[in-house]
DNA sequence: TTCACACGTCAATGGCGTTGACGTAAGCTT
DNA sequence: AAGCTTACGTCAACGCCATTGACGTGTGAA
């Protein structure tokens, strides 16, 4: 008897599929990667999986315990691939906003693996990498330690938060999707205004601005606030 | 021939199930709320919810054409319970505090079914209610429409994702939750300020501040940063 | 050259949402 | 009060899902 898994340090016999390809962990989660990018949200489940890396399905239970755990592993890669590339100007506003866009757009793009990653604390080296980039900015930047940390909470959750709403949306079904959508024309759209006078009004307007994701002024209106809490050079 | 579900308007004939139950829209939201309260979000299921109201479980898709209309339903009623008793003191920000604040907090009451809901747009009553409102303080604080509607769409957003963030949090089985805050202190309280000098160094305050939620103070921050862009009174 | 067993495969289980057909009883009409 | 329509609860079935246990082959070590 062994277990089923075998850490992908010590696994030493490599048997090809029927199919010829060569499993691996890093291949798996590139392809799973690969699989939500190209063919959308619902696209991730084992059978699919297995059928793009040409194997049988249940083989990914040889890698993976169950898709928790392959999704985990999914997310610790996202977090790296979010900070790729990433240097500091030196300009903490600059470098704050860089963080947050990057980190939302990142998630977006690879929605449900970020839905399940965005609420979790991995403590893992990309995890605490970006945790010391942030806090550095804010610290070079002059705020107080106390300060800083709590504008690296506000920010941090922001970030995630706002990534796991846009992911979430992301990931939706497509039918879902376009109901959400269309919900808005057709509701929204109808009202009365003497019912409701102010969505009425602004409708047009309204329709407009919520396709979009709502991060990026949310983001400016907290480096704005930030910026006016910011002690003054000469101070003290 | 007919339509398979009937508006919950024009119903007529309530029909007692097997055992004995009476349906009827409202009591199927109820149950599926209590049901996820109780068992967690996974456990609601047409099967399962059929079986806690004592009914077959198609008998589900005579009061919604599919579980993701369900969804919406249960969504709505949240958010009118987060609106239950509010009135506005006609000071914006006051009044703009207090719906992030009970929009929040009741999404945390409710984890389970929050994380579910959070992200949809319903259309329902109590949404557009929801929106009118909110749309209403802006206006009336002397926003022009454009700006109004920027606004309202990162206030929405902003604690909606917060809320959806707090109530996963909340939603995770405590054996879980136990060992995040156990894997935060061992990883974070250990990196070397060699390495990471920022986290060794605001530690302690980060390990406080990190155990409540940031929204409090991101929403603060964005009131702020809200006011600053706020015409004067004598403008134009 | 042998041999243990890792790992790909297969079959099966029990869950899921959803659909179409069916019959019964509810509530209208007369 | 009788009859009719049809809403709505029920049943059976479909195709999807993740996951497990058993099996045998071929790999890599001895």
């Amino acid at each position: 008897m062994s277990e089923r898994v075998v850490p992908e340090g010590s696994r030493q016999r490599r048997r090809p599929t029927k199919q010829g390809a060569v499993l691996s962990e890093r291949l798996i989660v590139d392809t799973a990667l690969r699989l939500i990018a190209q063919h959308g949200a619902e696209a991730l489940s084992v059978r699919r999986l297995g059928a793009a890396l040409g194997a049988d399905p249940t083989a990914l239970y040889r890698y993976f315990r169950n898709t928790d755990a392959l999704l985990l592993a999914v997310a610790d890669e996202l977090i790296g691939r979010a900070q790729e590339g990433w240097t500091a100007t030196g300009d903490w506003r600059t470098d704050l906003r860089a963080m947050g866009l990057r980190i939302n757009s990142c998630y977006r793009n690879n929605p449900q693996a970020a839905a399940l990653a965005a609420h979790r604390t991995t403590g893992r080296p990309h995890e605490t990498r970006a945790v010391e980039r942030i806090l550095g900015i804010l610290r070079g930047a002059g705020f107080p330690d106390d300060l800083a940390v709590r504008i690296y909470h506000a920010f941090v959750d922001q970030a995630l938060a706002f990534a796991a709403q846009d992911a979430a949306a992301a990931a939706l079904p497509t039918a879902a999707r376009e109901k959400d959508e269309e919900v808005w024309h057709a509701v929204y759209g109808r009202l009365s205004p003497d019912t409701h006078p102010n969505i009425a009004a602004t409708f047009p307007l309204l329709a407009a601005d919520m396709r979009d994701s709502g991060y990026p002024f949310a983001l400016e209106l907290m480096l704005a606030a930030v910026e006016a809490l910011r002690p003054t050079e000469q101070g003290g």
